[in-house]
DNA sequence: ACTACTTGAGACACTAGTGTCTCATTTTTT
DNA sequence: AAAAAATGAGACACTAGTGTCTCAAGTAGT
């Protein structure tokens, strides 16, 4: 973010930070002129309102991850029974995955937006340990692989309902037993 | 592929290769004169054996992907248990991800690497075939959800034994079990 | 040792993208 | 309607990377 002499119209505002996500996940590459012509706005706006590139991806980011938690915490309830609550996240994240894609590309340095990663990570690792302890996933498999294994799920899933193979309804179905019949049963 | 009036010194080329690799697989926008420095070599050189950037890429993706293509193949046999394949070809593949890992990104134009693709595709979707028939994956998972949790098994064990919570042998039993176990029962 | 070939280094032109600035035009506010 | 502010369009300087070329130096083969 960074107006200083300029206020900025919400509707340009708007129209840019969606322009912006709607194209970089398309192309993680993309280019100012680019994001500024699918929104409709003139470049030099764009340069305006987001004095440079990392700007407007950190701004954009930040967004694509508070509306994730945002939605998240609108399905889920504390006291839920964790299986209940993976399936309600899976639900609320799958059909975000085209706007939030993106995030998987590099941009890792931006202070806040590490920030919400970690609050997404705590969020999951208390999910998994609930999911130990109410004997749907099993003890002894390391916690970061379920976490992995999630992570993973929903973007398949996304994937499915993308391509079409799947409704989500399905995809949301599909994942959540891949995940606990996957890794419920005691390993060696 | 790209020599007209220069041969190319063997040592030359396996540096630049190699060195390409580890570069690309490290940061995907890595520049030529990166991978040239890398190499230990001039960035005319790199210029004179491959003609453009792409020439390079898609000469270290199609190596990548007739290693782990040969790697498979060695590993494995046609008439083994699909169970046993299935294992076989993660043992063999998953201490690759770090030279192919690069193979995710955008590089889908060239025609010698996308028939690689497809080759590594219909050798999976036999596999997903012939779970099914054994009675290790229920028939009514669609097979391109199954072969995506396979894809993504091998990221997430290849991630966790560089990471180093798993071994390679751990890595790639769980990496069965998730599979197998998650989606051996039918479903409604 | 002679020859032929490959390589390294640097200069060069070219392209694409970024970020800044100015000024005319449009929109909002009062 | 007038004033204030935001926008669009385009010019500009700058940077980083690509690809070409030349020539001196090094290496291999005979």
């Amino acid at each position: 973010m960074s107006a200083r002499k300029h206020a900025i119209r919400p509707a340009t505002l708007e129209a840019i930070v969606e322009a912006a996500i709607r194209v970089l996940n398309g192309n993680a590459g993309a280019t100012m002129s680019e994001i500024a012509a699918q929104a409709g706005v003139g470049r030099a706006t764009l340069h305006r309102h987001f004095r440079t590139r990392d700007d407007l991806i950190s701004t954009i980011g930040i967004r694509c991850i508070e509306e994730m938690n945002a939605a998240v915490r609108a399905e889920t309830t504390e006291g839920q029974p964790a299986v209940d609550r993976l399936r309600a996240m899976f639900r609320a994240v799958i059909p975000l995955g085209d706007r939030y894609n993106f995030l998987g590309a590099d941009y890792t340095d931006d202070p806040t937006l590490s920030q919400g990663y970690r609050t997404q990570l705590r969020w999951a690792e208390t999910l998994v340990q609930d999911l130990k302890e109410q004997g749907n996933v099993a003890r002894n498999i390391p916690s970061r692989w379920v976490v992995a294994q999630i992570d993973q799920l929903v973007w398949s899933a996304w994937n499915a309902t993308a391509e079409g193979y799947l409704t989500a309804d399905d995809a949301t179905e599909l994942a959540v037993r891949t995940l606990i019949d996957g890794l419920r049963r005691e390993r060696s």
